[in-house]
DNA sequence: TTAACATAGTTGCATGTGCAACTATTTTTT
DNA sequence: AAAAAATAGTTGCACATGCAACTATGTTAA
C-alpha cells in the first residue's frame, strides 16, 4: 500500500555517480589516445578556442567555478604548456589567458574524441528523452539558484 | 539546413555541472543547520546505518569509489569522530567500519534535511520525467561499463 | 614447507573543488 | 588629495578522487 510520490525517485545520487563515471571515462579515453587532458582542461581550451585571451574572472564565470579553482586549473595547464598568462597593461590586476600553439594542437586533436564519447555515452537514449533530461537538469539548477548563489564570482 | 541529430544535444557538461551544484548546495544546507557533513560522508553514514561494521572494501564497492578514496574518506570521518575502524580478529588485513554514537546522531539529524533537499531540487519536474531521467542515467552508466571497468575494486 | 599468488589497506603523487583571508591595483567617495 | 570601497588574483586550509607502488596478511600450489 505504499504511496508512490514524486519523492520516491531520488535522482541526486544518480547524477553525481554518472558525472563521476563520465569524467573518468573521458580522461581514460583521452589518455588511450595520447592526450593528457581532464574534462575541466578540455572545457577551458574549448572557451579559449572560441575567444582567446579571456581574463581569469570571465573564464571562472563561464565555466562555473570559483576563481580559486580557476587559478589552480590555469596553473596546472600552464605547467603543461597548454596556456599562458599575460598581465593586462591597462589594468595590472587582470590576467589574460592565451592558448599556446601546443594548446591549440591539443584542442584540435581532442575535439573529435570528445564528440565520439558524447555520441557513445548517449547511445540508446532517444532524442526526446535527451531533451527531457536536459530540461530537467536545467530545472534542478534553477531550483538551486533560487536558494543560493553558488560561487564568489 | 542543419540536420538535427541526436548528437546535437550534449548532456555531458550539464550532468557534471548539475552534480557539482547539488553537492555544494547540500553541503551548505547541512552547514546552515549546524551539520558538518559532505555528501560523500552522508552516503557512508547511510550505508553504515543499514549495516554497521561493513569492511572497507565493501564500502568502497557499494559507494562506487576506489579503495584509496574510501581510505581517505574514512580517515576524515574518523577525525570527526563519526566512525571508527576495528581490525578483524579473523583476518588481520580487514578493517570493519562502525558508526560512533555521534555518527548515529549526526545521521539521524541530517536525514530529514537530505530528504528536504531532494524534494526541493526536484520541484517542477514531473514524476514521469524523473523516471525517464533515472532510466537515461542508468543507460549512460551501462554504456560506460560496456567499455571499461572504472574502479580497482 | 616453502614459494607463488591473492587480498585489504595505506602512502606518494597528481588533479580538482570551495571558503576565508590576504595582496595588489583601480575606482569611488569624501 | 586622501581615505574608503571595489575588483582580480593568490595562498593557506580542508575536502574528495584515482593510479601505481607498496606493506602486511592470508591462501594456494609446487
Amino acid at each position: 500500500m505504499s504511496k508512490i510520490t514524486q519523492d520516491s525517485i531520488v535522482l541526486l545520487p544518480w547524477i553525481g555517480r554518472t558525472a563521476k563515471f563520465m569524467d573518468l571515462y573521458l580522461f581514460d579515453f583521452f589518455k588511450e589516445h595520447g592526450i593528457d587532458l581532464s574534462k575541466e582542461q578540455f572545457i577551458v581550451l574549448k572557451y579559449l578556442n572560441d575567444s582567446d585571451g579571456l581574463i581569469q574572472n570571465q573564464l571562472a564565470f563561464i565555466t562555473n567555478r570559483s576563481k580559486t579553482a580557476l587559478t589552480r586549473l590555469i596553473q596546472t595547464m600552464e605547467k603543461k604548456r597548454l596556456v599562458c598568462r599575460k598581465v593586462s597593461r591597462k589594468d595590472m590586476r587582470i590576467n589574460h589567458v592565451y592558448m599556446t600553439e601546443f594548446g591549440r594542437q591539443t584542442w584540435e586533436r581532442s575535439k573529435p574524441y570528445f564528440d565520439e564519447i558524447v555520441h557513445e555515452l548517449q547511445k540508446g537514449i532517444s532524442n526526446e528523452d535527451l531533451l527531457i533530461m536536459k530540461k530537467s537538469l536545467q530545472q534542478i539548477q534553477v531550483n538551486i539558484n533560487k536558494k543560493t548563489n553558488i560561487n564568489q564570482y
